[in-house]
DNA sequence: AAAAAGTAATTCAACTTTCAACAAAATCAT
DNA sequence: ATGATTTTGTTGAAAGTTGAATTACTTTTT
């Protein structure tokens, strides 16, 4: 017998505009927030890096650790962190106990640099989204969004164990 | 008088929960949806430029209008281009009532590819993202990014105003 | 009609990201 | 212990992206 031919189930119109405003809005909502960032040289993804760098107790933390919360790859991390070395922000220095490992490090430099696109970073993120929505439409943002990541978290489990 | 330094409003611990659940989400589904569409060789990118190249009449359409409408540079769009044409999913030619332009043309197997593939990132986008919210959840999301997008396009005036 | 300004698309050079390969150290299994 | 495996992080090359410069054409202005 052959496999039958299953009818995709496409999208409702209502579920399509879920879908396009949401990934048109975010597109441009990155955009828009680079070009804000640009003023202090940094973008999106290395605001994100020294962000999570500076929260971590003494603000040095591991190179995995760091590509995990920032959500890079190591080979991303790597590449980056000598960029942001050269620019003085950031230095690394082997870790004693396991002697395979490094230690990212904030500098005074880079903290001052942090401190001061974090007020410009923030009007951003509200000027650009979160001034544009009520309290309530936060919450439901926020559950829709946990959900998701909730969701893709059970996903990605049962694929290894698949493996 | 030296201008005072205004204090900045910084996030509360709800806006921030909002924001940082919406961006971590995001950039997991993008991260999957990519892995899913990747049996079919194709980026998401490349997958949305190609259905946009297939919703145009005839399935062809002007460079600029095609880069706009996917919302990537016209630079972009060129290298791409020549990589899809590689493929024989797409190809040139050029205009003839402005010499100066290109139609994009989606080829037979072009078609073929992105018919093949739609189902599966349907199915990709439901799986994700929208079966895991309530009907009335897509209307609020659609109602918000809308409203975010609306607001960018008026920032977006201003700044042009400016100028 | 010639010059100037504008537009379409590509190309170039610089930069970023990815992917695969690698080295060094730690952990595990026997 | 010791050989296999895993983990940590880097590297180099290839691929992708960006923005400025360029080319070829069109439109506008004088």
């Amino acid at each position: 017998m052959p496999a039958k031919k299953i009818e995709p189930k496409w999208l409702t119109p209502k579920e399509l505009k879920a879908w396009r405003s949401y990934i048109v809005a975010s597109r441009r909502l990155w955009d828009a927030m680079e070009m804000d960032l640009a003023p202090h040289e940094l973008s999106m993804s290395d605001y994100e890096i020294l962000v999570h760098l500076s929260e971590a107790p003494d603000r040095q933390i591991r190179m995995s650790e760091l590509a995990s919360s920032a959500m890079i790859s190591k080979s991303r991390l790597s590449h980056r962190m000598k960029v942001m070395e050269k620019a003085g922000w950031v230095r690394r220095e082997v870790c004693k106990i396991d002697k395979r490992g490094q230690f990212a490090i904030m500098t005074e430099k880079g903290w001052k640099a942090i401190v001061k696109a974090a007020p410009d970073h923030t009007a951003s993120i509200r000027s650009r989204f979160i001034d544009h929505m009520t309290a309530k439409d936060q919450e439901d943002l926020a559950r829709i969004f946990e959900r998701v990541n909730d969701k893709m978290r059970e996903q990605f489990q049962n694929c290894d164990e698949e493996k």
